[in-house]
DNA sequence: CCATGCGCTGAC
DNA sequence: GTCAGCGCATGG
């Protein structure tokens, strides 16, 4: 193998002396087959690519695997995250090595798909009975000598070696079959090959997905920035603490809370989808709708409204909605809401519950655009409005014209309606107020702000020439500050609204578990803050590896909680040590979860272990 | 992977 | 005011 290319790479972890600085000759790995994560995507146990520099971003471009052993959160935002860098084998791997100065950190689809090659040692493949691991046994089969396809040794300089997996290849088994060895300085086999136009080279960009190639925005000219307005953002937050196909209401999350935007709605894990009026699941049911008057033909009575099922719509040209053009049919998202009735399924005439409140509960948004046919939506946003239950359902003729699904819903919540004298009063001792995304009000006003000045700019300035002496630029007295955004208002002085109430048996089960005692003493101090007190329970009780709520928690010895199942995952890592303090915990450190805790937690947080 | 979708925005 | 048409999340 031509080894010109090999750098010698000088890497010092400082931090870490008992590794010493390693000193070794890699060959530059064409990166492939990977998926980008968001940091907060980040798990312990993740097989990861980090690409460093050392001292300046040109220095980039040396991809190593890492298998990620813990994430400790310095900060809100900032977290550390340590791991088992693999050199290139079992005896070249650092432990528990704090990884710095990464660029870009990607998920290995195929975990150990990119071995390292080194120019001396171990990993210098040499063929025949110069091949270390045959020389034992000859006529053993080596996976280093053998051709890869037919399995054989024999035809040495007839073998290729891939320049990427290393591994040999006749060329006469290849498909198709070559006549020379060719004269390429590198050569990749079958399956490590891949079209160099999609290779990313060190220090270039990502290049973009095939889908994001192929979409409309890639290949039009528009100038329009899809995706930096709310049209088409992605999310920033995840709701965690119960999963996607919870029933029932979110912990934390009171009737009458109001999102100015759909994608904050999923945020909060009330209705995920961003665009869809139905969220559920074709064979176990519907977990909450949004009601924001796409069909004339529906009524609302605030307590009771029928709603229309989804679909019969011409979607093309990549629409999200569009006219009635079919038939809707009892499938997808029609069948999730129609096995919430507690009625045997009927595709064909539909069917009525004998006992409504027997159904399963669905969380219902009502949107400001219901107003056009509903005097109970909000006048701005997207409003939680409480549990109902589908009483029945029944295919129709709608006023489009088309067959439609249409289901009566009624509600069934001990919270009040938002509409209620007692609902509003609620809201109020609950200071609930419209939710903007963060950063949303300030960057809305330095826009109107730039706007400004911009007309300030085209306009003729009668103004400067009149006020020549000014000394102060014409833009600062124009434009007044933005406003201060509604959020940072706190909850009315008058009152912080209804204090959680815990029950006896939490309160004896919180006294029980003595662990943490200082943990909860802290906690409780925030019951006064409503229904903020379980974020800050939450928070509290987040595992440090993998950043959700614990699950089946160990409190150590030095009291922390992290799941079991990812210490774990950090002992098989060969790291024995406390994720979130690294206190030694002992190779031969039992893992007793802490029940006490986890009964309290399914308590506060019911059905969130359920995804786990 | 592919199909679906009761949002949202800038352009017209 | 109207409207084309985008990313993204989700399910299948």
């Amino acid at each position: 193998m031509d080894n010109d290319e090999d750098i010698i790479y000088h890497i010092k972890y400082d931090e870490y002396p008992e590794s010493g600085i390693v000193d070794m000759t890699v060959r530059n790995l064409r990166p492939r087959a990977r998926t980008i994560l968001k940091w907060n995507e980040l798990r312990v146990g993740d097989m990861v690519m980090v690409n460093y520099n050392v001292e300046s971003p040109e220095e980039r471009g040396f991809w190593f695997d890492a298998e990620i052993t813990s994430l400790r959160e310095i900060s809100r935002t900032n977290k550390e995250i340590y791991g088992k860098i693999m050199l290139g084998g079992p005896e070249n791997i650092i432990n528990d090595c704090k990884l710095l100065f990464i660029e870009e950190i990607y998920k290995i689809e195929k975990p150990g798909a990119y071995p390292l090659t080194f120019a001396d040692g171990e990993f210098k493949r040499k063929r025949g009975p110069e091949c270390k691991h045959c020389r034992a046994d000859p006529d053993k089969e080596c996976r280093f000598c053998s051709c890869y396809l037919c399995g054989g040794k024999q035809d040495a300089h007839m073998q290729l070696l891939c320049d990427e997996c290393n591994m040999a290849y006749h060329i006469y088994c290849l498909n198709p079959p070559l006549s020379k060895i060719p004269e390429d300085e590198d050569w990749y086999c079958p399956s490590c090959k891949n079209d160099s136009n999609e290779v990313v080279k060190a220090g270039e960009k990502l290049k973009q997905s095939k889908k994001k190639a192929k979409m409309p925005s890639a290949c039009t000219d528009s100038q329009r920035d899809w995706g930096k307005g709310m049209a088409c953002v992605g999310r920033t937050k995840e709701c965690t603490i119960v999963p996607s196909n919870h029933y029932g209401p979110i912990p934390g999350v009171p009737v009458g809370t109001t999102w100015k935007f759909r994608v904050q709605v999923s945020e909060a894990g009330v209705h995920r989808p961003h665009v869809g009026g139905i969220h559920g699941r074709s064979n176990d049911g519907a977990y909450s709708l949004v009601l924001a008057g796409g069909f004339e033909d529906e009524v609302d009575r605030g307590d009771e409204f029928t709603y229309t099922g989804s679909g019969g719509r011409d979607l093309s040209g990549n629409k999200r909605i569009g006219e009635h053009s079919f038939d809707q049919t009892l499938t997808h998202m029609n069948r999730a809401l129609a096995l919430n009735c507690d009625a045997p399924l009927d595709d064909k005439n539909g069917a009525e519950s004998k006992n409504w409140r027997a159904g399963k509960p669905v969380r219902v948004v009502r949107s400001s655009k219901g107003r056009r046919i509903s005097k109970y939506a909000p006048e701005e946003g997207n409003r939680y409005d409480g549990i109902y239950k589908v009483v029945k359902y029944w295919p129709e003729i709608g006023k489009c014209g088309f067959l439609v699904w249409r289901y009566l819903l009624r509600r069934d919540d001990a919270e009040p309606a938002p509409w209620t004298s007692e609902g509003t009063e609620r809201s109020k001792k609950l200071g609930l107020s419209l939710q903007y995304p963060e950063g949303y009000l300030e960057a809305m006003a330095s826009k109107e702000k730039k706007d400004k000045v911009k007309k300030q700019i085209v306009k003729p300035e009668p103004t400067e020439q009149s006020n020549g002496n000014r000394k102060r630029p014409v833009d600062d007295e124009a434009v007044e500050e933005p406003p201060k955004p509604a959020k940072s208002r706190r909850m009315g002085d008058g009152g912080k609204g209804e204090a959680f109430q815990l029950t006896q048996q939490q309160q004896w089960l919180i006294r029980e578990d003595s662990l943490n005692q200082k943990l909860w003493d802290e906690v409780l101090a925030n019951l006064k803050e409503g229904p903020n007190f379980l974020k800050k329970l939450e928070q509290s009780f987040m595992c440090v590896c993998c950043q959700e709520l614990v699950y089946q928690p160990v409190t150590t010895e030095c009291l922390h909680n992290v799941c079991k199942s990812c210490l774990q995952r950090s002992f098989r890592a060969e790291v024995f040590t406390c994720p979130a303090c690294r206190r030694d915990l002992g190779k031969s450190y039992i893992m007793v979860p802490n029940k006490i805790l986890q009964t309290l937690l399914d308590q506060f947080f019911p059905g969130y272990s359920k995804g786990r």
